[in-house]
DNA sequence: TTTTGAACTTAGCACCGCTTAG
DNA sequence: CTAAGCGGTGCTAAGTTCAAAA
C-alpha cells in the first residue's frame, strides 16, 4: 500500500493511483514558490500566447454552481491557501509569469471587445502559425443548457428512430455477398449441440433459423479468419484430450449453445437482428390499499386517504428510517409532488395537508415493517410456493426469440412506481416516479411477430419493426424525461458481442497507443490553446483512466469528469504534484494526489490563471471534440477506451508480474484479487464501507491479539522446559506482542474461562440427554462442579503467571512439539494480519464493478488455465454466462 | 454550429440466499 | 442448528457516444 504518490511514473503506464484515502493533505502552499522552476525547463517560450487567450474570463456562470460547490463538501482541502494560483488572478499571473505579448490582458479584466483585440496581438507574436483557436473568445459560457425532457407522455407517436441510416435487408445482403467466399454461410447458424462437432455442422446452415445470421455475422478480415480458424483448433483440442467430456456436458443440459463467437462479428452490425418475437414487459400488480386500520396522521389526526395519495405517501412511509427521509430536497420535492396528488385524491376525511411537518407517516411504517415480517416469518414451504407462482406468472418475459434462438431478456419487468432516488445532491430525488402503463410503452418487435397483450389493461403507445436497434420496449420517465429500454440480459448474443467489440477494440489500442501518447505529448507545448487543453485533457484520460465527462444540466447533480473539470477540482503543489478533487459518475468522489508531468503541472497553472474557481479548467475542450479528434487518430477511439484499455492492460501486467511458482490455490486467489483491486482502484470503483466493517475488524483484532497471546504462552512455556531458548531471536518477544497489555490479557483470560465454562456446561447436557435416552441416568452435578473447579484452577494459574515468562501447558510437551507449535502460530498471525489489511484495504473498493465492465475476460479465462485455477472460483454464476465467449481461449493468449 | 434525442454501457446499493463460524 | 457475514443479483440511476434537429 502506501504508494500514495506515483512510485511509478513509468511513462505508458497508469498512475496508480493513491487509493481512495481521504485525509492526506499534504498541500505545501504558500505562494506560488518556484515559478522560476516551471518555467525553467520550458524550452519554448510559447507561454506567452497562451494565457493571453487565456484571459477572458467567464462570468456567464449560473450563480449556482458557486453556491452548490461551496457547499460540496469536497473541496474542503483546497482552501485559499492551497490555491494561489486560481484566487486573485491578476495579482500573481502578471507578475510571476511574465508574458510580454500578454501583459496587459493578464492585468486587466478583458472585455470581448479587447479581447479581439488581444487576440491579433497574440498571433501576431508567436510565430506564424497560431491560429484562430487560440484567441476565440467566449470561454466558457457555460451552456445554460436546460435540458427540459418532460412528460414524456406527448403524442408524438413513434417514428422509427432516426437514427443512423437504418440499413435495410438490402443491404445487409449486400454485405453478405462481398465478404464471403464460403464461410459465412455455413458458420451462420450454426447450432453447436453437445456431440455436435464441425463437421457434421459444416454444411447443414440451417435454414430454419431464418438464414439471417448472415447478415451480421462475418466479422470482417483478417483477424476474424485467423480467429476462427484457432478457435477451431482449440475446441478439437479440448475434445481430444479430454476437456470436451466436460463441455459436453455442459451443453447438454443447455439444449444448444449459439456459439456465435465462432462466427465472425462484424464491427459494423448496423442490422440487430432478422426476426424478433418477444412477449412485451411485465407490469407490476396494481396497488392494494392498506387495512383500514393503517392510517397516517396529521397534526396527530388520523387522515383517510383514497388509494391514489395513500399509494404515495407509503412510498414515503416506507422510507422513513433511511438517509432520504433526512434530505431536505427529496423531503420538498415529495411533498410537492403528494400534494398534486392530493389535489385530485384528498382525504375522505377534510383533513388539509399543507405542511409536512405534521404528516407522521409512522403507522404506515410500522405496519410495512410488520408485512416484512410476517414474509419472513412464513414457512419455507410457503416461500417457495410464492416464488414459483411468480416464476410461473413471469415465464414468459423472461426470453425471447431473436432470429429462432431463445435469448434471454433482462430488465423485463416495469419498474414499479415510487419515489426517485437521485444520488447525490439531485435536485430532483424525491420526486414522484409514476406507474407505468401500456400507454407509454412502445414496443420493438419483428414484423411477423405476435403483438404481445399487455398485463394490465391498455393499449401500447406504439409498436415499432425496427431491427437496428437493440431494445424491445421503451417509455420515458416522467421524472428526469430520460428514456428507459428493455433489453436483452447481458448473457444474450447481442450483449455478448457488442461486449466482445469492445474489447477488441480496446486491443486494437495497443498498437496505437504509442503514437498516440506521443501525439498528445508533444501537443501539452502546442501554441494552440484547444490543442494544448485538448492534449492535458487526454493526458489525464489516459493516465488516470477519467471518464470523458459531458456537461451537465442544471437540473442533475452537479459531477464532472475530465473534460468538464473545474478549477476548484485541480490544486497544484509544486513542484510537480496535482491533487484531484471532485465528485463523479454517481456523486462518488475522485480524490487523488499524483505527480504529473512537469509540463502538464505547466499547462494546468497557465489554464487555471485569470479563473475563477467554478470556471470551467478546459474551457476549449468538450467530449465531442475530444473524441472526434481520438477517432482521427484511430478508429472509433473515443475516451472510454482508454479506460478499457487501461484496465484490461493494466491488469494483464500485474497478473504476468505475480510470482506464483508454486503457490498455493488461496495465494492465487489472492494475487488474482489483489490485480483485480489495483484496477478497480485506478478506475475509482467505490463502494460504501459495509455497515459491520468495524465491528468485524474488531473481531479481527481480538482473533489476532488472542493469536499472539497463545503465542506468548507457548514461548514461555518453552522458557520453561530451558533457557537457552530465550537466548534465541526467534523465541523473543517481538513488537506483536508488546501490546499485550496485562489489562487485556485478563479480560481475554477471562473470556477463554467462561468459555471454557460454557463448553463444560453444554457438553454436561448433552451427555446427560444421552444417557437418559440409552436408558440410563444422568450425572450428578458435582461432576460438573468439579469440572469447573478444575478450570477455575487453571485460570487462577495463568493468573499467577500473568506478567511472568513462565508458562504451564495443559498437555505437557516436547520442545519440539513446542517450537513446532510457535511456528504455527506465527504463521497464522501472520495470515491473520494479512487478511486484516486486505479486508481493511478493500472496504471501499468495489471490485465487481470492474470485472463486470473492465477488464477482459479472456485475461482471467487465459490465466486461469495457465495456473490451474478453476475458474468458478473468480467468475460467478452469472459471469460465466456473460462470457461464454471467453472462456476458451487458449493459455498463451494475452491482452 | 449547438442542442437535443436516442441507444447503449457503466455504476453503486439494497436485499436475499447461501456459507460458515460458532 | 443458528446467527452472522458475505458474495451474488436485481434494480435503476447515471454515464458515454453518435447522430439528427434546430
Amino acid at each position: 500500500m502506501s504508494g500514495d504518490t506515483t512510485s511509478n511514473s513509468d511513462d505508458d503506464r497508469p498512475l496508480a493511483s493513491s487509493s481512495p484515502v481521504k485525509g492526506v493533505n499534504g498541500h505545501l502552499n504558500g505562494k506560488n514558490p518556484d515559478y522560476s522552476d516551471v518555467e525553467m525547463d520550458d524550452d519554448d517560450g510559447d507561454e506567452d500566447d497562451i494565457p493571453l487567450s487565456q484571459t477572458r474570463r467567464a462570468s456567464v456562470l449560473p450563480p449556482r454552481r458557486y453556491l452548490k460547490r461551496k457547499k460540496a463538501a469536497v473541496s474542503e482541502s483546497s482552501s485559499d491557501d492551497d490555491t494561489p494560483l486560481a484566487s486573485s488572478p491578476p495579482k500573481q499571473s502578471s507578475t510571476a509569469v511574465r508574458m510580454p505579448g500578454a501583459v496587459v490582458a493578464t492585468t486587466v479584466p478583458v472585455s470581448v471587445a479587447q479581447r479581439n483585440g488581444l487576440k491579433k496581438q497574440v498571433a501576431v507574436k508567436e510565430g506564424p502559425s497560431d491560429d484562430e483557436e487560440s484567441i476565440q473568445t467566449p470561454v466558457k459560457k457555460k451552456p445554460p443548457r436546460k435540458r427540459v425532457k418532460n412528460e414524456g407522455s406527448g403524442a408524438g407517436a413513434s417514428k422509427p428512430s432516426r437514427k443512423r441510416k437504418v440499413k435495410v435487408e438490402s443491404d445487409v445482403e449486400l454485405s453478405d455477398d462481398d465478404d464471403d467466399d464460403k464461410p459465412i454461410a455455413k458458420a451462420s447458424a450454426k447450432k453447436v449441440k453437445n456431440e455436435d462437432t464441425e463437421s457434421s455442422s459444416e454444411d447443414d446452415k440451417p435454414l430454419a433459423t431464418p438464414s439471417p445470421q448472415k447478415a451480421k455475422d462475418g466479422f470482417g478480415e483478417d483477424l476474424s479468419k485467423s480467429k476462427k480458424k484457432a478457435t477451431k483448433k482449440k475446441v478439437e483440442e479440448d475434445k481430444a484430450n479430454g476437456k470436451g467430456k466436460r463441455k459436453a456436458k455442459k451443453e447438454e443440459e443447455d439444449e444448444e449453445v449459439y456459439r456465435w463467437w465462432d462466427i465472425n462479428i462484424k464491427e459494423d452490425n448496423t442490422v440487430k437482428w432478422i426476426t424478433l418475437e418477444h412477449s412485451g414487459v411485465c407490469f407490476p400488480p396494481p396497488y392494494e390499499v392498506l387495512p383500514s386500520n393503517v392510517k397516517m396522521k396529521y397534526d396527530g389526526k388520523e387522515v383517510d386517504l383514497p388509494p391514489a395519495s395513500e399509494e404515495v405517501a407509503g412510498f414515503y412511509a416506507a422510507l422513513l428510517e433511511t438517509d432520504y427521509a433526512q434530505n431536505n430536497t427529496f423531503n420538498k420535492n415529495f411533498f410537492e409532488d403528494w400534494k398534486k396528488v392530493l389535489e385530485n385524491h384528498p382525504p375522505r376525511n377534510d383533513v388539509q395537508i399543507t405542511s409536512f411537518a405534521k404528516c407522521d407517516f409512522r403507522p404506515m411504517f410500522e405496519h410495512f415493517e410488520a408485512e416484512k415480517a410476517r414474509k419472513k416469518a412464513m414457512s419455507s414451504a410457503e416461500k417457495k410456493e410464492l416464488k414459483k407462482k411468480k416464476e410461473e406468472t413471469e415465464a414468459k418475459y423472461t426470453a425471447c426469440l431473436l432470429n429462432g434462438r431463445k435469448e434471454k431478456v433482462g430488465n423485463f419487468r416495469i419498474e414499479p412506481p415510487g419515489l426517485f432516488k437521485g444520488r447525490g445532491e439531485h435536485p430532483r430525488t424525491g420526486a414522484l416516479k409514476f406507474r407505468i402503463r401500456p400507454e407509454d410503452i412502445t414496443l420493438n418487435i419483428g414484423k411477423d411477430a405476435p403483438i404481445p397483450i399487455p398485463n394490465m389493461p391498455g393499449k401500447w403507445k406504439a409498436v415499432q419493426h425496427d431491427n437496428t436497434v437493440t431494445w424491445l420496449a421503451t417509455w420515458t420517465e416522467n421524472v428526469n424525461g430520460n428514456h428507459k429500454y428493455v433489453f436483452l440480459a447481458a448473457g444474450s448474443s447481442l450483449k455478448g458481442q457488442s461486449d466482445m467489440i469492445k474489447f477488441e477494440k480496446a486491443r486494437e489500442l495497443k498498437k496505437h497507443v504509442d503514437r498516440i501518447r506521443n501525439n498528445y505529448t508533444s501537443d501539452l507545448k502546442s501554441k494552440v490553446m484547444a490543442e494544448r487543453q485538448r492534449a492535458t485533457a487526454m493526458y489525464f484520460i489516459d493516465k488516470l483512466a477519467l471518464r470523458a465527462g459531458n456537461e451537465k444540466g442544471e437540473d442533475e447533480a452537479d459531477t464532472v469528469g475530465c473534460c468538464s473539470l473545474r478549477c476548484e477540482h485541480v490544486t497544484l503543489e509544486p513542484p510537480h504534484f496535482i491533487i484531484f478533487d471532485f465528485l463523479g459518475k454517481d456523486s462518488i468522489r475522485y480524490y487523488n494526489r499524483v505527480q504529473i508531468d512537469p509540463q502538464v503541472y505547466k499547462n494546468i497553472k497557465i489554464f487555471k490563471e485569470n479563473k475563477d474557481d467554478d470556471d470551467s479548467l478546459f474551457d476549449r475542450v468538450n467530449t465531442s471534440g475530444l473524441n472526434k479528434h481520438l477517432n482521427s487518430e484511430m478508429k472509433g477511439l473515443t475516451a472510454k477506451v482508454f479506460r478499457t484499455y487501461n484496465a484490461s492492460i493494466t491488469f494483464q501486467r500485474l497478473l504476468d508480474e505475480a510470482n506464483l511458482e508454486n503457490a498455493s490455490l488461496q495465494e492465487k486467489h489472492n494475487a488474482y484479487n489483489k490485480a483485480n483491486r489495483l484496477v478497480a482502484i485506478l478506475c475509482n470503483h467505490q463502494r460504501s464501507v459495509p455497515k459491520t466493517h468495524d465491528q468485524s475488524m474488531e473481531k479481527m483484532r481480538y482473533k489476532l491479539k488472542a493469536l499472539r497471546y497463545d503465542r506468548m504462552k507457548l514461548r514461555h512455556a518453552l522458557f520453561g522446559l530451558d533457557l537457552k531458548y530465550k537466548k534465541q531471536a526467534k523465541f523473543r518477544e517481538d513488537d506483536d506482542e508488546s501490546d499485550l497489555e496485562l489489562d487485556w490479557i485478563a479480560t481475554h483470560e477471562e473470556n477463554l474461562k467462561a468459555k471454557e465454562i460454557e463448553k463444560a456446561e453444554k457438553r454436561f447436557a448433552k451427555d446427560n440427554e444421552k444417557l437418559v435416552e440409552d436408558g440410563g441416568k444422568p450425572q450428578k452435578d458435582l461432576i460438573l462442579k468439579h469440572k469447573i473447579e478444575n478450570i477455575e484452577r487453571e485460570f487462577k494459574q495463568l493468573e499467577s503467571e500473568r506478567g511472568k515468562e513462565t508458562a504451564t501447558l495443559k498437555t505437557s510437551k516436547t520442545a519440539e512439539k513446542i517450537i513446532e507449535q510457535i511456528e504455527k502460530a506465527t504463521e497464522k498471525i501472520k495470515t491473520c494480519k494479512l487478511q486484516m489489511m486486505d479486508r481493511d484495504e478493500g472496504k471501499e473498493v468495489a471490485l465487481s464493478t470492474s470485472k463486470i465492465n473492465y477488464l477482459d475476460p479472456r485475461i482471467t479465462a487465459s490465466w486461469c488455465k495457465i495456473h490451474d485455477v478453476p475458474i468458478e472460483k473468480l467468475f460467478s454464476k452469472t459471469l460465466l454466462t456473460k462470457f461464454p465467449w471467453a472462456l476458451e481461449v487458449d493459455e498463451d493468449w494475452k491482452f
